[in-house]
DNA sequence: ATGTAATAATACGGGTGCGAAATGAATTAA
DNA sequence: TTAATTCATTTCGCACCCGTATTATTACAT
């Protein structure tokens, strides 16, 4: 992967965060964005406990955040027919064009200096 | 400066979030950042009203980010001088230190892979 | 001097997130 | 079958952030 002068790293971190900020169409906390980017990015299944303890948060954190995405349509739940405590976290057509815009942006502006 | 595939982008962002998410110092939220680091990424001088201008925000949320990045030594308030009705502003040791490391980590993070 | 404008800060009500603890549902052990 | 365990969720009290509206201070115009 390329490397990033600090000074470079910090100009992509910022724009990034502003444009985050500044369109502010969903604001997605920081721990929302752990959880989303976790499940597009990292091999599943991905479940409640499984997330909170990658995420060194409680479960309740959990439960909230697939409330407020699962509105959003980012993430979806699916209770796991294997062992029905289990709730898996799913994948959504909208979540993963979300996300794929994310790494549009990101991209777009680590390109600009 | 480097180019990113969308998928090194994504990875990159969520490795810094991680870091961010898990390590869980101080969770400034979204837009606290913003604002510290286009204080320490922009030239200056930064007054209340141009940070709300910039990030869309209204002037209480400047304030009170303010306040809070204020108790952690992150930022300082001084009066303008010139004009006492506004404030200025204005980096502090710590927040240099801080926005410096944040800088180490995403570019250690984007040598990774 | 007086009034108007501009700036930051504060008060207020509403919304949301947090962790700890209690609850509900499903599985496993005895 | 019953009890204990293991999940996720809900409840509770607390704290923080938000935007609107108001206040206090300062500058400027008349």
């Amino acid at each position: 992967m390329a490397n990033l002068s600090n000074r470079e790293a910090l100009e992509l971190w910022h724009s990034v965060i502003m444009n985050q900020v500044t369109g502010g169409a969903n604001d997605l906390s920081m721990r929302q964005f752990a959880i989303l980017f976790t499940v597009y990015l990292e091999p599943g299944p991905h479940t409640v406990r499984g997330l909170a303890a990658k995420l060194n948060v409680t479960k309740p954190v959990i439960t909230r955040a697939l409330d407020a995405m699962g509105q959003l349509d980012l993430l979806a739940r699916k209770r796991d027919p294997k062992d029905r405590r289990n709730v898996l976290i799913q994948r959504t057509v909208a979540g993963a064009l979300y996300v794929e815009n994310y790494g549009d942006l990101i991209s777009k502006n680590a390109g600009l200096s």
